[in-house]
RNA sequence: GCGCUCGUAGCUCAAUCGGAUAGAGCAACGGCCUUCUAAGCCGUAGGUUACAGGUUCGAUUCCUGUCGAGCGCACCA
């Protein structure tokens, strides 16, 4: 529909240019948009505002010079003012609105998808989580909020692969191994003191019992020393034990990927040296010695030469060390490995959704992949905020050192998936979000999940009813007779089915899937105000099956928009 | 000290890449169930958009500064 006015208006400027009121040749842009407040129309263009100076002539006198321009033969816009300042005021002809009720009943699951994404290839990465331990609801929101930025580029047209990084190298995968070890001789009733830095928590020792039954004693003869590697089985063994709780509470929480993409194989196939290679044949690459941090300064810092990145060349604060101390390659070296094997895949997007404790990471990616890529805006990187736990307003404390996190998989469990998900969508990623167990896990209705799943299941509710009475279902279909919804309640149940496509390619273009469910608020809150007022099965049969084909029109686009945040749209509550 | 993300009603949050009178929910108060699901609806009250400047037809939005919050700041991931 926007379409539309888009054509009038630019139609228009060309007659003005044609007639020597307005200059010919480039003008700066107009917007034509949803106003805010239902009586400015159903679209407004503030063209004659932006383009006043170049009329010389005041906004308004513009706007009604713009206005007399308005083709005599079109049928779409009934109603037109100019307003304010100068905008324009478009009014769509009611048939034209309720047209949109066969539409949507027409495209069904379709309705909404766009195709302004013109097929381009984005990887979105995100969870990501080590495999050293369960989710916890941190990574949970950041995931849901990945999922859903997926979810929104799909609709639109973008061709979209979710992507994890499992983290499955490095010193942290030493550390696992021996905690579980530890675990393991405890069994064996050996006295153990866990060390700093290790992990002490249940699910360790809910793994060592699992080695424990698969292998028996055969790890005991094993000595324990933290300066080398644990058997590598034993690591595999736990890692894959984790990565499989994972992949099951991803599951609860309806998330699915379609590539799993481990660190070792960057190590194993030298795609980390190839990497370093390259760039060392463009001069970035250089042996040096860095100031030390600003911050408090580390008890054990030194200064020593490191092999370093030039990334200040890319806007960086700081060059950065690709190799460590002991000679192997830093996590950062094998990010850029990472990120530039990605670009290799031929995508024409890299988004990852990152928890915002690693913002400060973002710049270096970014500049070793603009240098790589010669690409500038390849990676896109979206940063989701902390959350902090909250039961009856008291802060919980979570730290993986002492084990006192709180699961992803037992808030799921307390919550439900459905919960879960729309609290952590119905906020933008860019503010931390306090997530109060108690009123997650109190099923009221201060959880608006509630809210939009009960205007789809009353919908459902008198369809049955309609059932009962020996009606036909298909006085619904939209194929009737619907100009009798006439009523203010109607036209603005309708106008808002209509804004539902523009809202999803918004949230796609800004990477803010936090718009759907507050539309579907707003969307269920506009139909429980029809329901309330009007009655649907009116005993006109005219009449009746309009109202029918309405609400059926509105359910669609709650299902539509519900199956899209991975939320359930129940029929029966 | 530097960087990133923020600061909107008592609380939790929105506000369409600069738009018209800044909106919801919760909490408070007052109404609506013999009729399609009251997990609902209607009404009242609640604001100097942290503060000070700047850019312009127009600023919660963009720029600068101040104050305040969270996160980060060799070799960890």
């Amino acid at each position: 529909m926007r379409q539309i006015i888009e054509n009038l208006v630019s139609g228009i400027i060309k007659q003005l240019q044609d007639e020597g009121i307005l200059p010919s040749g480039e003008l700066p842009e107009y917007k034509v948009e949803r106003p805010r407040d239902e009586s400015h129309g159903d679209f407004a263009t503030n063209a004659a505002l932006v383009l006043s100076r170049f009329a010389k002539m005041k906004p308004r006198d513009l706007a009604d010079k713009m206005l007399s321009a308005l083709p005599a033969n079109q049928k779409e816009v009934d109603r037109w003012e100019v307003a304010g300042p100068g905008f324009i005021n478009f009014h769509i002809a009611p048939d034209r609105i309720r047209q949109l009720i066969p539409d949507i009943l027409k495209a069904k699951q379709n309705y909404g998808t766009s195709k302004v994404g013109a097929g381009k290839r984005i990887l979105v990465e995100f969870v990501s989580a080590n495999p050293t331990g369960p989710m916890h609801v941190g990574h949970g929101r950041g995931a849901v909020m990945g999922d859903a930025i997926a979810s929104v580029l799909q609709v639109t047209g973008h061709k979209v692969e979710r992507e994890y990084y499992i983290n499955d190298a490095g010193n942290q995968v030493g550390v696992l191994g021996w905690s579980v070890m530890l675990r393991y001789f405890e069994l064996y009733n050996r006295s153990i003191t866990m060390p700093e830095g290790c992990y002490p928590a249940q699910y360790v020792v809910d793994i060592a019992k699992a080695l424990k039954e698969q292998d028996g004693d055969k790890w005991l003869s094993v000595e324990l020393d933290m300066t080398s590697s644990p058997p590598a089985q034993v690591v595999d063994f736990a890692m894959d034990m984790i990565m499989g709780w994972i992949r099951n509470e991803l599951a609860t929480v309806n998330i699915h990927f379609d590539n799993w993409f481990s660190e070792r194989t960057l190590h194993a196939d030298g795609k980390i040296e190839a990497t370093i290679e390259q760039l060392t044949a463009k001069g970035l690459i250089y042996e040096g010695v860095l100031a030390p941090p600003k911050g408090k300064l580390p008890d054990d810092w030194e200064a020593r030469p490191q092999l370093l990145f030039k990334s200040t060349q890319f806007g960086d604060a700081e060059d950065r060390a690709l190799k460590k101390s002991d000679g192997s390659a830093t996590y950062f070296a094998a990010d850029i490995a990472y990120h530039f094997e990605k670009a290799g895949r031929g995508f024409d997007l890299l988004i990852d959704v990152w928890g915002a404790d690693h913002g400060g990471y973002v710049k270096r990616v970014q500049a070793a992949l603009t240098a790589l890529t010669d690409k500038k805006n390849l990676l896109e990187v979206e940063l989701v905020q902390m959350v902090n736990l909250v039961r009856g307003g008291e802060p919980v404390k979570m730290s993986k050192r002492d084990g006192t996190f709180v699961t992803l998989a037992e808030v799921v469990e307390e919550v439900g998936s459905d919960a879960v998900r729309f609290i952590f969508l119905t906020r933008s990623g860019g503010a931390p979000l306090d997530f109060d167990l108690e009123l997650a896990v109190s099923k009221s209705n201060d959880n608006p999940v509630y809210y939009v799943q009960y205007a789809h299941a009353r919908i459902h509710a008198v369809y049955r009813q309609l059932a009962e009475k020996g009606l036909s279902v298909s006085l619904g279909d939209g194929k009737g007779d619907l100009s009798c919804l006439t009523q203010d309640a109607e036209m603005s149940l309708i106008r808002l089915l209509g804004t539902y496509p523009e809202m999803l390619e918004g949230a796609a273009l800004h990477r803010e899937p936090h718009r759907v469910p507050y539309y579907l608020i707003d969307l269920a809150s506009a139909f429980h105000t029809y329901y309330n007022s009007h009655r649907i099965l009116d005993d006109d049969v005219v009449l009746l099956g309009a109202r029918l084909s309405l609400i059926n029109a509105v359910r669609q686009v709650l299902a539509n928009g519900l199956t899209l945040l991975g939320v359930t749209a129940p029929e029966k509550m």
